[in-house]
DNA sequence: CATTTAATTCTATATTTTTAGAAATATGAA
DNA sequence: TTCATATTTCTAAAAATATAGAATTAAATG
């Protein structure tokens, strides 16, 4: 993974927009009709488009940044896409942060990254 | 302070090695000579163009998005400009993506703020 | 297989950002 | 005041990114 093209994806405001969505949308409880599984599993192209106001062809193009990014991941089901935030990936990007701003000065940043962090994410690359 | 701001303002390969350069330079020990106060003051503008082999004006450029951005700050010494990092304003851009990743869910970004970060940086909006 | 729907890729254009030389500014020294 | 030095602003050109309509692909259905 690669850090500035991380935060090239973050840097722009039609895909923070999405992404910030994504990151609250993905992982929450959901009231999921007949045997449905109770978690979400992102939100579909379409939904996000229109929740943004954003034309398709403009969103599929943000949506294949954040993507290459590794900050979000697709699924598709049936005629959809489903985007959702991409956990591991985003772990990087802050630990990447964290470690840069902090080595051993955790009071510069404000955070200390907890013992077990390199455990559950990617590395990431200057 | 505006968040799509400060990740443009890291999200450029010149911009993203002078941050870390003055993120590990500014605040560090340093030997001081005769009268020296012992903390570096951060490097000036020619130093960190000689280091990174970037031309003054195009290296000026950079550091005033940074600048701007509110992630370093200047300081005028005599003949020199000394460019260091800014700390209110790296824990604002981490405070921001924490808040945003983690809302209630730690478990995502894998890190946690401390009860006292708001104390100390100043608020950022997306 | 024809049709519908959701989304993507193609394309051209518009906008923004980056680059770096030349000119200008600020400070200190002779 | 003149000169030297560090750095910035000005400028124009080059490079990269964003926008969105039109064409295309992928999947489901009648």
């Amino acid at each position: 993974m690669d850090a500035v093209e991380a935060l090239s994806a973050l840097a722009q405001e039609t895909r923070l927009a999405v992404f910030r969505l994504l990151v609250r949308e993905s992982g929450e409880r959901v009231a999921g009709g007949a045997g449905g599984e109770g978690y979400s599993e992102g939100l579909c192209a379409g939904v996000i488009a229109e929740q943004l106001e954003v034309p398709p062809a403009t969103l599929s193009f943000h949506l294949a940044k954040l993507e290459h990014a590794g900050l979000i991941k697709a699924q598709r089901k049936s005629l959809n896409i489903f985007y959702s935030a991409d956990h591991p990936g985003i772990r990087s990007l802050l630990g990447f942060l964290i470690e840069d701003c902090c080595r051993g000065r955790p009071e510069l940043c404000g955070v200390r990254l907890p013992e077990t962090f390199h455990e559950s994410s990617p590395e990431i690359s200057p």
